[in-house]
DNA sequence: GAGTGGTCTAGACCACTTG
DNA sequence: AAGTGGTCTAGACCACTCT
């Protein structure tokens, strides 16, 4: 029994406790909101805050008229924050530098045009960046950006503001899509500085304005560059 | 002006538009609550509810007496959600079908025990596992589990429901890390079905319960299996 | 010191879902 | 029909932090 009145971390964390050892076991009804604000002592409205971020974690069940059950096999989630590259590599506390390698505008590959849902006659900007942390590469960007969702970009000087962090700063997104692959290096493997019977790591996004798309971009990276999240 | 009370959601997106169109421009400072609540004719716990949902997304900081700002680089987030490997195939539509190929109390590699930071002396349960979807494989998964922390695991048999799934339902953790890579398949590939020249997408997971680790997982996937997240 | 967001309350009504 | 969670309100107090 609570002495002092809980706020909403104090009810979750209670609740947790109890998924955790099992006094709510898995697929089990927990009391409703009403009940377990008057046994913790406080408004319908914390415990409901508190239930909530349990659910929101996944490790609640909660239905109106159906009640709130645990979750019997819990979906965890680890979040994977995109951000500037820079920022990455100095937060590592490495210094960081790119190239431009490359800089045109042509039409993209047929499955290119058909994944950003593009028109595939239209030419785009297509971009080769390489990304260094203290000196070493650590990715090979390569790019296509659709000026015409983003006219902006043309006037943008690219050798002096990565292209990355320049879209991070002035093409916000709706919505897109990231896929995690491997691939051998091949011819890749000079720029990165491997061997072509290397494994890269490939992320690739794609993202869009609504329905305009903005950019499809692949990153490839080299061996010993892994990628970590907390869960 | 609303002509109606707006919900917390609509205050949300009227406030995202704004962000969007850059009426809030990113760095800048946006009216407090008191205002925004007067404005949209809310309670101020709506707008509340709605910034809060706003800062969650990363598109707003927020700090006591020093207001609101739009975010000027916003980290976005992908969510990659962890569940039973099963239930992955199966949502895609496809048939599930598992192979415990090694089953062994041993003491782990050296850098395993290091990872898990777990007794480097202590035996623990090694599983090798191959998942298939339509017949096809998906996943070869090699595991360290330590069943002293776990010890229900000896009893489980793990030939009727995969390690990954009796995990998922019996051994809750409460922190883990998880890191993508991308290696050659070498001697994996037979398994595997690959070439050996193949590279593989490797996830690697280690989860503890507070400060006693649980398992060390590696699964490794073959090329045409990539992982795909919204965003 | 003062302004901001963070949280709590008590009550109310609503939306949804189940029996 | 009835029970549950989802949300809103108006007001209040508190914690933080900027000046």
């Amino acid at each position: 029994m609570p002495s002092e009145a809980m706020g909403w971390q104090q009810v979750r964390d209670a609740v947790m406790a109890r998924i955790r050892d099992r006094s709510y076991p898995p697929g089990a009804l927990i009391p409703n909101e009403a009940h377990l604000a008057v046994e913790f002592g406080c408004a319908r409205t914390t415990v409901n805050r508190a239930l909530r971020a349990l659910a929101d974690a996944g490790f609640l069940d909660r239905r109106r008229k159906g009640g709130t059950r645990v979750t019997a096999a819990p979906i965890r989630k680890a979040v994977l924050p995109i951000g500037i590259l820079r920022h990455e590599v100095e937060a590592r506390g490495a210094a960081y530098s790119f190239d431009l390698v490359r800089r045109e505008i042509a039409v993209p590959p047929s499955e290119v045009a058909e994944v950003m849902r593009a028109d595939p006659a239209r030419p785009m900007l297509n971009l080769i960046t390489l990304h260094r942390a203290d000196g070493r590469p650590v990715a090979r960007e390569e790019r296509w950006v659709d000026h015409s969702t983003v006219p902006a970009i043309m006037e943008a000087d690219l050798t002096a503001i990565s292209v990355n962090e320049w879209l991070v700063r002035n093409a916000p997104y709706t919505h897109g899509t990231l896929t995690f692959a491997a691939e051998p290096a091949g011819t890749r493997a000079a720029l990165l500085g491997c061997a072509p019977g290397d494994s890269l790591l490939v992320m690739t996004r794609t993202t869009w304005m609504d329905a305009d798309p903005i950019t499809h971009v692949r990153q490839f990276h080299p061996p010993g560059h892994a990628l970590t999240l907390q869960m």
